[in-house]
DNA sequence: AGCACGCCGACT
DNA sequence: GTCGGCGTGCTC
C-alpha cells in the first residue's frame, strides 16, 4: 500500500465547492490531480463529478480537512482558472448574499456568471505571439500556399501579442486561419497584460448650475470611500450630469463606474449619451447581447478595458479590477428586484457591494422609494437633493378631478376634454396616461351578466378590438371574440376602458389631431417606440396617449398638459405597495409636462378626491406623499420599518401546495419569544394563475436578525420536505410585490 | 435540478 | 410477460 503523501501531492487541501444545485450546501471534493494547493484559490472555477454527471462548480474555500470522512470524497476533474473570477469584495457580497437570501450558494454564483462561463469558456481573453517556429516562416510561401493564414501571420508579426479576435479578416475566416496556424505550433501563448491605465480619458461637461454643482461636489467629496448618497432630483433636474460628474472624476483616477439602469431605460440614446461624455470606453450590459458580446462584456469589465459600464440589475455581478464608484439610476424602478430563480434586489446589492469594494454608491431618483428614503431618515444614506429644473420657471400645477360630479365619455371626463381642447389649440402637445393595453378590460353580457375570463387564471380576459382578439394579460392566452353571450344568445358589450378605447373616444373628439399610442401592443417591433418617440420630438404627433412606457424617455418640447386617466386603480390595490406604485408613477409622467416658457398642467381623474395619500401627492408633492406614506407603513407593520419574507408555492393541484406551506409552517421551531409573524398559508392575490394554484406563507418581522435567524434554521428544512418535491417554491427575502 | 431505483397499471 | 407512470432518495 502506497503512503498517502505518495498519491496524493497536498493531503491537506479540501475544496469547498458551491455546486450549481438548488441546494442549500456546499460540497467537498479533493483538488484535480496534479493541481498543487497554491492554485486552488475561492473564486476559481473546477469541475466535478456530482452523481452521474459532471458541473463546473466555484470553489468558495479550502478548508484543511472535510467534516466527511476522506473516503466519501471525490476528486475534482480540473481547475478551470488560474485566478480568481471575482475580486475579494465581489466574492464576498456573493457568499454573503447566499445567505442573505437564503438562497443555494451554487445557484447565486451561477446568476453572477455569464452563461459561457457556467458552460466552461476560459475567463482570460487567451494572448497569442507567434513562436520561434512562427517566426522563421517565409512569408512569400505562406502567403501563396494559404493568404488567409498569411494574412493572419502579418497581422500577428506587426503586433507582436494580439488576441484570438485581434487579427484582420472576417470572423470564420480568422477562426480557421488562426486555427491553422496555432495546430502548426506556429503561435504560442502569450502572457496576461497586467499594466492598468493610470487615467481614462474624460471630456468636459456641461457647466453646471449652483444646485448641481454643490450635488456633484458632495459625490465627488466621498470619494475613496463607502458613502451611500441618495441624489434625489425632480424630472429635468440635470441629475444625469450631476452623477456623470462624480463618474468623470473615477476615470480620471483610473477608476472604473458601473451604472445600473432599469431594464426600458438601456436605451442605444443612454449608451451614446455616455460614449459622448467620456472619451473613454463604455460597455453596455442587458438582456439583449448575445452569449458571445455578454462574455466579452464581462471580460473587459473585470480586465479594466472598460471604463463605465452601463447595465441592467445583473450588471451589479460584474467584476471590475478597479471600481471607483456605483450609481443606480431611477432606483425606485422595480426591475432591480429579480422575480424568480435568485431574488435579489440589484438596488441593494450595489450598496451592499459598495461597501464591500469601499466606494460610493449613489441612488438617483426623481421619486425615491420608500425604503431609500427611510434610510436617508435613519442617517444610513446621504440626501443629497436638487431642486431647480434648469432653464424652467415653475414646477407643473397639479389638479384632481372628482368624475364623481362630472359627465365622461369613455372615462375621459368633461373638464379633461375641455383641457386637452385647450392646449392642442394652443398649439401645444397632451399626453394622457392610462396604465392599462387594450381596449377594455372587461367584456360583459347585458342579460345575464357573463364575463368572459380566462380559463387559466382567475381573471378577466382582456378585450383587444384591433387584434380582434380577447387576451388574457396574466398567462397570454388568447381566443376570438365571440359574437353573441355564449351563455344566453344575448349581446356582449366592452366594460370600462384600456388605451386602445381612448384612443378611438380621442379620434372623434380630435379628427383633425395626430393621435399616437404607446403601448406594448402598439409598439411590437424594435424601433418603433423610437420612431414614435422622435414623431413627438420633432411635433408631428400632438397627442399621445398610453402606458408606463411613458414614464421614460425623451423630452416632449411641447408637452403642457399631462391627464392621468384613472389614479384610483394605485389607490386601493392589493398589495402594499401599489399606492408608491401610483405616486411615483404620477409624478414620473407629470415630469415630462412643461418647459422653460411654457409651464405644465397636470389634471388627475378620480372618484376619491379626498383619498389621504391622493391628497398629499396631489396637493404637496411626492416627499409629502412620502412622509404620509411611511407613516401609514409603520402603523399597519411593513416595510421599510418591519421586515418580510415571503414563502411562495404553485403547482398544478390545489391541495399539494397548501400542503406544502402546511408542512413548511410546522417545520417553523416555536418561536422562544414571538419575535417573527408567520401569516397564512394563503392564497395569492391572483390564486390561480396559467393554470397554477399559487399560495404563500409570509414572515413578518420587526426585527431582520430575528427573521434571518428563523430563516437559516428553516430554509435547509422546507428544503428537505418530501412535500416540496411536488411544488414550485421560492423563498423571496424583502419582496417587492405579494403576488 | 437531474438521475437512478423501485413498485403497480394497460399493452405488444 | 414488459414499457412506463411518478414517488423517493441522493448528490461531497
Amino acid at each position: 500500500m502506497k503512503s498517502l503523501s505518495e498519491t496524493d501531492n497536498n493531503p491537506n487541501v479540501v475544496l469547498r465547492v458551491a455546486a450549481p444545485v438548488p441546494l442549500r450546501r456546499l460540497f467537498d471534493y479533493l483538488p484535480p490531480a496534479g493541481v498543487t494547493a497554491d492554485l486552488l484559490l475561492p473564486g476559481c472555477r473546477v469541475r466535478i463529478p456530482f452523481g452521474k454527471r459532471h458541473l463546473i462548480g466555484v470553489i468558495v474555500g479550502t478548508p484543511f480537512e472535510s467534516e466527511l470522512p476522506a473516503t466519501k470524497l471525490k476528486r475534482a476533474d480540473s481547475l478551470l482558472d488560474q485566478e480568481p473570477l471575482f475580486g475579494e469584495a465581489l466574492f464576498e457580497l456573493l457568499v454573503w448574499s447566499a445567505s442573505y437570501y437564503h438562497h443555494p450558494p451554487g445557484e447565486v454564483f451561477a446568476t453572477a456568471l455569464p452563461k459561457l462561463l457556467r458552460t466552461g469558456s476560459p475567463a482570460c481573453t487567451a494572448r497569442f505571439r507567434l513562436s520561434a517556429a512562427g517566426k522563421e516562416v517565409d512569408p512569400a510561401v505562406l502567403e501563396k500556399r494559404a493568404p488567409r493564414q498569411f494574412e493572419v501571420w502579418q497581422s500577428f508579426r506587426q503586433s507582436e501579442v494580439l488576441t484570438r479576435d485581434g487579427a484582420t479578416l472576417g470572423q470564420a475566416a480568422r477562426t480557421r486561419a488562426f486555427a491553422a496556424l496555432h495546430e502548426k505550433g506556429w503561435l504560442e501563448s502569450a502572457p496576461a497584460r497586467s499594466e492598468l491605465p493610470t487615467a481614462y480619458s474624460v471630456r468636459p461637461g456641461p457647466e453646471l448650475n449652483a444646485d448641481q454643482r454643490a450635488a456633484a461636489d458632495t459625490l465627488t467629496d466621498s470619494s475613496g470611500s463607502y458613502r451611500a448618497i441618495l441624489l434625489n432630483g425632480v424630472t429635468g433636474s440635470g441629475k444625469t450630469e450631476v452623477y456623470f460628474e462624480a463618474i468623470a472624476k473615477a476615470l480620471q483616477r483610473g477608476e472604473q463606474a458601473l451604472v445600473l439602469v432599469p431594464e426600458i431605460g438601456l436605451t442605444p440614446q443612454l449608451i451614446q449619451r455616455f460614449r459622448g461624455r467620456f472619451d473613454a470606453p463604455v460597455v453596455a450590459m442587458h438582456s439583449g447581447l448575445s452569449d458571445g458580446e455578454r462574455l466579452a462584456a464581462w471580460r473587459d469589465a473585470r480586465d479594466g478595458r472598460a471604463a463605465v459600464v452601463v447595465g441592467t440589475r445583473s450588471a451589479v455581478f460584474v467584476p471590475m479590477v478597479r471600481p471607483g464608484v456605483i450609481v443606480v439610476d431611477e432606483e425606485h424602478d422595480s426591475s432591480y428586484k429579480q422575480q424568480d430563480g435568485f431574488r435579489y434586489s440589484a438596488r441593494d446589492l450595489a450598496v451592499a457591494r459598495a461597501r464591500r469594494e469601499d466606494v460610493p454608491v449613489v441612488l438617483a431618483s426623481a421619486t425615491p422609494s420608500l425604503e431609500t428614503l427611510y434610510n436617508a431618515q435613519q442617517g444610513r444614506y446621504l440626501r443629497v437633493d436638487l431642486s431647480e429644473r434648469p432653464g424652467s420657471a415653475e414646477p407643473p400645477s397639479v389638479r384632481m378631478i372628482d368624475l364623481r360630479q362630472h359627465a365622461t365619455q369613455q372615462g375621459l371626463s368633461t373638464p379633461l376634454i375641455a383641457a386637452v381642447r385647450e392646449h392642442l389649440d394652443a398649439g401645444n402637445q397632451v399626453l394622457l396616461f392610462l396604465n392599462r393595453r387594450g381596449y377594455a378590460p372587461t367584456l360583459f353580457c347585458t342579460e345575464c351578466g357573463w364575463v368572459a375570463e380566462c380559463r387559466r387564471c382567475d381573471a378577466r380576459l382582456v378585450l383587444h378590438q384591433r387584434r380582434a382578439e380577447l387576451r388574457c394579460h396574466h398567462c397570454n392566452a388568447q381566443q376570438a371574440i365571440p359574437d353573441v353571450c355564449p351563455n344566453c344568445d344575448a349581446e356582449l358589450k366592452p366594460v370600462g376602458q384600456g388605451t386602445e378605447r381612448i384612443e378611438e373616444t380621442l379620434v372623434s373628439l380630435f379628427p383633425d389631431t395626430p393621435i399616437s399610442r404607446l403601448d406594448s401592443d402598439s409598439l411590437q417591433r424594435r424601433g418603433e417606440l423610437e420612431r414614435a418617440l422622435e414623431d413627438i420630438r420633432v411635433g408631428n404627433t400632438r397627442l399621445i396617449v398610453g402606458t408606463q412606457m411613458l414614464t421614460k424617455g425623451h423630452d416632449f418640447p411641447d408637452l403642457t398638459l399631462v391627464g392621468i386617466i384613472d389614479a384610483d386603480q394605485g389607490l386601493f390595490g392589493t398589495d402594499f405597495r401599489s399606492n408608491e406604485r401610483l405616486a411615483q408613477l404620477t409624478v414620473q409622467v407629470s415630469g415630462r409636462a412643461g418647459r422653460a416658457e411654457k409651464p405644465g398642467t397636470v389634471l388627475v381623474q378620480t372618484r376619491y378626491p379626498e383619498h389621504p395619500l391622493l391628497e398629499k401627492l396631489v396637493g404637496d408633492g411626492y416627499d409629502a406623499f412620502a412622509t404620509a406614506a411611511l407613516a401609514e407603513r409603520e402603523d399597519v407593520g411593513w416595510p421599510p420599518q418591519q421586515h418580510l419574507a415571503l414563502l411562495h408555492a404553485e403547482a398544478t393541484k390545489h391541495d399539494v401546495v397548501y400542503d406544502f406551506l402546511h408542512a413548511a409552517r410546522r417545520a417553523v421551531p416555536r418561536q422562544t419569544n414571538d419575535a417573527v409573524r408567520l401569516l397564512g398559508p394563503a392564497p395569492a392575490p391572483m390564486e390561480r394563475r396559467a393554470g397554477r394554484f399559487r399560495a404563500q406563507l409570509l414572515l413578518q418581522s420587526s426585527s431582520r436578525k430575528a427573521l434571518h435567524s428563523l430563516l437559516d434554521r428553516c430554509a435547509v428544512v422546507w428544503e428537505s420536505l418530501s412535500e416540496a418535491r411536488r411544488v414550485r417554491w421560492a423563498l423571496d427575502v424583502d419582496p417587492y410585490d405579494l403576488f
